[in-house]
This record gives C-alpha cells, sequence and structure tokens, in this order.
DNA sequence: CTGTTAGCGCTTTCAA
DNA sequence: TTGAAAGCGCTAACAG
C-alpha cells in the first residue's frame, strides 16, 4: 500500500549527495544578488509590512532567473508550517463520476494556487483510512473525501478518528455525499432525486417496477433506493419483494444484477439502476437477453454521466451537476474555519429520455 | 493559475502559530519514549546498519501511537534531500482516456509507496509548462506527462526547458504517447494501429473513406490520420481531398467535424474517428442527421474506452491498454536513472464490432 | 547500539 | 529598509 520507500532512500543515499543537486538555493541567489538571505526571501514574498528597496528586488529577480531559481517547496512548507497540498480521496478514478468531480476540485484548486494529490481506493473503506493517514503526514492544508460513505461501522469509526487526527494538526476538510463526518459536505440529494425519478415515472404511466440497488454498504445506494421507495409510496405504488437486486456499482455489476432479475424471471416494465453506470449495463443485459429497449423494458439511471449520454435509447436519469460538487467541496474546505461545519445540499433534476417513452397516452 | 497562495499565508499568519498545531513531533516522541531524538528515529527508519535496541524500539513506536504521531513528509524531504511525490500532467482527467491512463499510474506508485499528484492542461500546452514548473517546485520525485505531445514549437521547447530543469533538479521523467522529449517513453503504436484498422476495413469490404482527424497541433491525432492514410495506401485505396475533417478530440467536436462532413455531402460509407469519444459524437450527429448505422454509415474509433464499450452500435475500434500505459510509465519513471532514456513500444489492437459490419460478401 | 550535532532551504522575529 | 540568527522537524554523519 502506502509503505516502504526504503529502498528509494538508499538508491539516492548511494549517490551521498543529500542536496538535490542541481537547484540553486535562496542563499546562492542572495549571494549573487549582493543581499542577505532574509532581503531575497523578502523579494519574493514581500507583502506590505515587509519591503524591499526597488532596485535590490529587481537584482535578486534577475539573479533567481539566472540561476533557475524555484523556492523549495517542502522547505516552504517547514518554515511556514503550512502547505498548498489538496488531498483528494475518491473510490475509483477510472470511473467518470469521480473523474467528473476530480475535474472540479482540480478546476477550483487551481483558482486558489493549491496542487492536488489524489488516492483511489478502489470502494475499500480500509483503504479510504490509509489515503487520509497518508495526507496527514504530508501536511495536506485540504482533505476532500468524495463519495458515498459506508454503512460499515468499524471502519467507519476508524476513518472518523483518522480524519479528526488530521483536523486536529490544522488541516481543513470536506466531503462530497452523506454528512456522516463533522466536516463541511456537499450533500447530494439522493433521496429526493429518486423520489422525484419514481413519481415522474409513475406519471409517465408505469406500474411495475424493479430496482438493481447496487451495493448494501454504500449509503448512497441505500438513499436512492429509500428514496425511490418514499416516491413511489407518495403516488400509492411499492416495490414488492423480489424485485430489488444488489450488485456492484459498476457497469459489471449492473450487468449482473439484471441477468439475475431476467434469471428470476419479472413481471416489471421499468428497471431503476441506481446509478447511470448500472444503468449502461443492465441495458447491455437486457440486450444480450433479446429484451427489447425501452419496448419490453424501459430503464432509468442516476448521475447524468456526460460520457454516457449517447447511449441508446438515451438514458433517462437523475442528473446531478458532478463537476460543481467538486468545485463547491473545495470552495467549503478552503473558508476560514468555522465553529460549525457547513453543508451545502445540492438536489439532482429528473431528466426524462427515451429510455422510459411515455406510457400513459 | 498556479499562483499566490498569500491570502492563506496570511489567514494562517494571523494565528502568529508557526508550528502544525496538534502534531506530535518526533522529538517529543524521543522524550515521551526517554531516548534521543537519533534513537528514535532510527526506530521508524531502522535498517541493517543502523538498528535500534528492540526494547528501546517498542517504548517509541508505543510512544508515538500514545502521541498519535506522524513524520512530517515535508521534514523528511528536506532531511532526505527526496521526496514520495508523483507528478501527473494530464490533457483532461474528465476524458475517459486519461482518467484510465491515471488510474494505471496511481495503481503503480501505490505499489511503490509513491504519492500521486495531478494537473488537467485542458490542452493548452501552456499549462502543461506551468504544471511542470509547479512539480519542480515541489521537488516531486517523478514526472508522469500523458498524453500526446503538441506540434506547436514554441511551448514545446519551453516544455523541453522545464523538464531539462525538472532532471537537473534530480527528477525522473517518462512521458507516455510520443518521444519527442529526451525521456524515458511509453510510445503508442498509432500509426501501426491506424494502418492496421485501414487495411481491416478494406478487407471487410470498404472501399470509400472519411477522416474526423482532430486537432492538427496534436501529434496523437497526426499520427492516427496518417496511419490510416498509409494503411490504405498499401491496400491501394486512398483519402481523396476533402475527406479529413479537423475537429476537437472530444464527443462535441466528433459531433461538430461530423455534423460538417455531412453538411459538406459526401460518399464516404465508412468514418474513422480518431479516438473512441470524437467517433461517439460522431455517431450522435449520423443519428440526428437520419443516417441509419451501421447500413448507411460505418464508423470506426481509436482507444478502446471502457466505459464507451455499450454504445449502439457496438464501436469497432483499436484497443489501446490504457490502465497499463500508466503503469508502464511510472514503472519505467521509477527505474534507477540509465544513461539514455528507455523506451517502450505499444501496439493498438484492432477490434471489429457491430458498427462496420463485413461488406465483402 | 546510542547520543550529539550539523545541516536540509526557507520564513520570520529582533536589532540595527 | 536591511541583516543576523533562530527555528521548522527530521536524517545522517560522527563520536562514544
Amino acid at each position: 500500500m502506502l509503505a516502504s520507500v526504503n529502498e528509494w532512500t538508499s538508491v539516492r543515499g548511494q549517490a551521498q549527495d543529500n542536496r538535490q543537486s542541481g537547484s540553486a538555493t535562496l542563499q546562492e541567489v542572495a549571494r549573487a544578488a549582493g543581499v542577505s538571505l532574509a532581503t531575497a526571501s523578502r523579494a519574493f514574498n514581500g507583502s506590505a509590512t515587509r519591503t524591499v528597496r526597488p532596485d535590490l528586488r529587481e537584482r535578486v529577480l534577475a539573479a533567481a532567473t539566472a540561476l533557475n531559481y524555484t523556492p523549495n517547496a517542502n522547505a516552504q512548507a517547514m518554515a511556514r508550517g503550512t502547505t498548498n497540498l489538496v488531498g483528494l480521496v475518491v473510490h475509483d478514478i477510472a470511473d467518470p463520476f469521480f473523474s467528473a468531480i476530480a475535474a472540479g476540485v482540480m478546476r477550483a484548486a487551481d483558482e486558489h494556487g493549491l496542487i492536488v494529490t489524489m488516492g483511489s481506493t478502489q470502494r475499500d473503506p480500509a483503504r479510504e483510512v490509509e489515503y487520509v493517514a497518508a495526507l496527514r503526514q504530508q501536511r495536506a492544508r485540504v482533505l476532500i473525501l468524495a463519495g458515498s460513505r459506508f454503512a460499515d461501522g468499524e471502519t467507519s469509526e476508524r476513518l472518523g478518528v483518522e480524519v479528526a487526527a488530521f483536523q486536529a494538526a490544522g488541516g481543513q476538510v470536506a466531503a462530497i455525499s452523506q454528512q456522516k463526518l463533522p466536516v463541511n459536505t456537499v450533500v447530494v440529494g439522493n433521496r429526493s432525486g429518486a423520489a422525484g425519478l419514481a413519481t415522474t415515472l409513475h406519471g409517465l404511466g408505469y406500474r411495475s417496477f424493479a430496482v438493481l440497488a447496487g451495493p448494501p454498504e454504500l449509503l448512497t445506494a441505500r438513499d436512492r433506493l429509500a428514496g425511490f421507495r418514499a416516491g413511489l409510496a407518495k403516488v400509492g405504488a411499492e416495490l414488492p419483494a423480489g424485485r430489488v437486486v444488489a450488485g456492484e456499482f459498476t457497469r459489471d455489476g449492473g450487468y449482473a444484477a439484471m441477468s439475475e432479475l431476467l434469471h428470476r424471471g419479472t413481471d416489471a416494465t421499468c428497471v431503476f439502476a441506481v446509478n447511470d453506470v448500472m444503468a449502461v449495463g443492465a441495458m447491455a443485459a437486457l440486450r444480450d437477453h433479446g429484451v427489447r429497449l425501452p419496448e419490453e423494458m424501459a430503464v432509468a439511471g442516476f448521475d447524468d454521466i456526460v460520457t454516457l449520454r449517447d447511449v441508446t435509447p438515451a438514458l433517462t436519469t437523475v442528473r446531478v451537476p458532478l463537476e460543481d460538487l467538486g468545485v463547491w467541496a473545495l470552495r467549503l474546505a478552503v473558508q476560514p474555519p468555522a465553529d460549525k461545519p457547513r453543508t451545502q445540499r445540492i438536489r439532482g433534476e429528473v431528466v426524462i429520455r427515451e429510455s422510459t417513452p411515455d406510457r400513459s397516452s
């Protein structure tokens, strides 16, 4: 995992060269400019209070250019006691859901002159904890936990401890998904979105539903299922037993869940996959089993993944502004710490497309 | 861009608290364990030569746990003169091409105990240069440049200078795509892949082609076009004038290019989009213009993006092992530096699917 | 095997 | 406005 860099330490150790050879230091720049170390430093960081005579400043900057000087961020971090590192923890960077969020985080980080480091946990809560620990070690200034919290109580607690330690060390934190930790959170309206989807589908004339529900330990999956149920209840419909199939939160998970449902035999006419990626897998399964889309089975997803907008039939879904989620999370985290963690709620917007044609007329 | 963190510096500055409050130091651990600083250090980094008496070591570790101690990576970087940071520069992290590569890099980095930081340039070569500079400032140990090099001579040169500076500072570098810099490179067989695709399509009975060629400044786009041409030439076919349309390297770029081709009017029966993302856009355009797929127009792409495997009709393409590209790049970069940059070539594999049915029979 | 000590490169008092 | 000097937390000689 995130262990042992010893092999490497020794490799460089051989050179007996402790300095980063090749990089000029501020000291050298100062000497070249004929000023003191302090003055050289001020020439770069000069604020209102600590200013440098213009000509000296010029000389320092010139010397820096000549020597191809770049400040050593690690040294700055030491001296200042703070870094400009953002740690982003995602479940799976190859999943378009997370890469969209990452794009948002990176864009916002850029605006603040922050550098983004990233860890992909492969949906393993234990690795989430490991990454947070690694980020604490890096003295990252900001930690962003993207993606569903887990139902797993044991590692959730360990995560809580680790996050608290991160905060105790002066780091700022934001989470995206559920408000399960005492940190700033961008809360996604999974329940409301799924409920809205359910009622909309009902309005379209669908009466018999099934749900490909994702892994039960993912709170996001649970919430979407619960929301869908609630939405159906509101219009007097329901989800009979045997109509909910769990599966991985991936394309293949959707494929497998749909296959199982088909295997069981079902009279559902509309299936809700709790995310778009699963929905696409479900569509493939339906096709492979000779079920016509959307005539024999309507399909809906959740997220409105951009890359998936071109599947056919076009997928009905709940749009979530994924990139914005990332932007907001960073902004929340970057605000001067308040006494209370902040919460920002976003609601998904139901988008009806061809995969769920109107049956009411 | 990657500028000004001064707002922040001042925010923390208010606190007048230079220490990362909350984090215990090795010194404190040593004191708590009743040993010297050096011994405490050895207890953690203990190698064959520098060992610590077991009981002392125990005491140190216990104290560390009690104090919730984590080494300060910045301080270690300073003292050791080297970090464990990998800087990955991509064109667009939201593009599945790059998120797949990123997944590979992160997986491989994990194996080596390295932390990955990432920058997304939005295909702007100038920002590529900026990121490399930022990574030099971080004293990253490894730099991975993923994605096509540019035809733009001016910024290419600036990139070369910056990369050289990075190397001069002791960093290791690897690129993915074309061998255009004196660094380790995973070379993608764009030409051979596109050529193979062309001959295969010809073998399938297609005779009249068009190409959605991507932006001319991207070498990857150029190479794929050139390869396709070469492949056609080999079987005595060709690409008449007006059959090549440039476009952005994105879904919308593919859509626009295809629309333009349709607008111009064409008698091509098979269109090659130089990447899958564009191909999907092209399919959407064809559909919107009422052209039946694949009967009236066959479509082929390049890359074999996993997320896009479920479009219909299934897309003929050239498979590139994207995640492996990332893994190999990191491994190349992490090897002890040699006198010569290493090169690793990978060939794409033509995958025929429904979007280009056999017309030869 | 353990402790002392000298840095790593930079920021920031504190005096001048 | 400038300079001297004291750290920031840790590693790695160098002596014991």
